[in-house]
DNA sequence: TCGTTATGTAAGTTACCACTAACATACATA
DNA sequence: TATGTATGTTAGTGGTAACTTACATAACGA
């Protein structure tokens, strides 16, 4: 039993439960540990709470972006990127959502928040996808195109669980999305770009 | 000067700054009214904070949404909503922010729950618009992507302000995202909808 | 066996907060 | 003038939270 893990684990469904806000006499409980052991270990709520997620950021939101973006085709490579990152970031529905608010809040150290995290992954994806292609592509509108579709599905009202569909609606879904998406950039060679 | 008014702007502030977690003490001074006051006309801050949320939403946020549906030219009609409630938001933007920050903390009522407000009325506008086109559109889908649009307006890092564009960059912006969408529902028209 | 290290228990400190009670004041209207 | 209504001032209550201190205990290596 690693008390660190132990600690972590407890840390991260109080944290899930209220965000921030959550005391550490919750963390406490949750992980089974003292109150006092979370003081001498990380001093402050504050670097407990930073510490935690920034350990669970990479463990669980590590992307592999650069490998997906490897893919030549524009359509099927939005399409992976979509229907990887949407399926993680539904897995994690209510860390995800805790992390938002309080980034929405500005409580999150840059290394933590996770819009700005996302958002940038996607951007150097594109940019690696495109570099080699001649098609002038406003990349910025592109990442916040995808980013918009991460959103909807984790902000608005849910029907349908993406995470509870099978693999082909999901992929159908991703596709949609990416054709979308595709649809504007076709446009925006023959045009000019974002502003 | 109108005492629940002076209430409600101080409130609105206060709130902006640090959302429900405001103490009533803060309100106060920020309205330049006694605390007691305050719990006097509402008996409690949860009661004083769904009051002046549900004033403002309807104030600033009373969509004209049947309005824009009238238009018949499906691009246009798309366009037009976009750039008329992506402006309402970005201009209330901080507000706007905190509200999507508690409606995710699970703290917000039905009728003042900012993204249910807003999905079920652009659902609306889109059953709408329409309700007389022989064309089969699938209004949920429809409806997030609109709802992606405006949330990664809101919540991605912004390199340009929407609310300091020109007005002609903004129409740009709001056709491109238009026709993004519009190209999904030529799609959808040949296959089948949503899942 | 002794000292170090990590932990737990329990109590306390300081500050804040939602909410209340008691009393005073000012104003308007009958 | 008298009375009611809305407000302000001040003090207080009970609870909670971040963080600290002091002391005890168990494990482990020298």
């Amino acid at each position: 039993m690693d008390k660190t893990e132990q600690i972590f684990k407890g840390a991260i469904t109080a944290f899930i439960k209220k965000g921030m806000q959550a005391s550490t006499q919750e963390v406490a409980k949750e992980a089974g540990v003292a109150e006092v052991t979370l003081y001498r270990r990380y001093s402050t709520k504050e670097n407990l709470f930073n510490t935690v997620l920034k350990n669970v950021l990479e463990k669980k939101f590590g992307a592999h972006v650069l490998e997906i973006a490897k893919e030549n085709d524009t359509e099927i490579f939005l399409t992976n990127i979509i229907e990887d990152r949407l399926e993680v970031l539904m897995k994690n529905k209510d860390l995800v959502r805790m992390l938002l608010s309080e980034s929405l809040r500005g409580n999150l150290t840059e290394k933590v928040n996770l819009p700005e995290v996302i958002f940038s992954s996607l951007k150097k994806g594109l940019e690696y996808h495109f570099q080699n292609k001649n098609q002038q592509v406003d990349i910025d509108f592109c990442a916040k195109q995808l980013g918009g579709v991460f959103l909807s599905y984790l902000i608005l009202p849910d029907t349908q669980q993406f995470d509870q569909l099978t693999p082909e609606s999901r992929r159908k879904i991703a596709k949609k999305h990416a054709r979308s998406i595709l649809s504007t950039l076709e446009e925006a060679q023959s045009g000019q770009s974002g502003i």
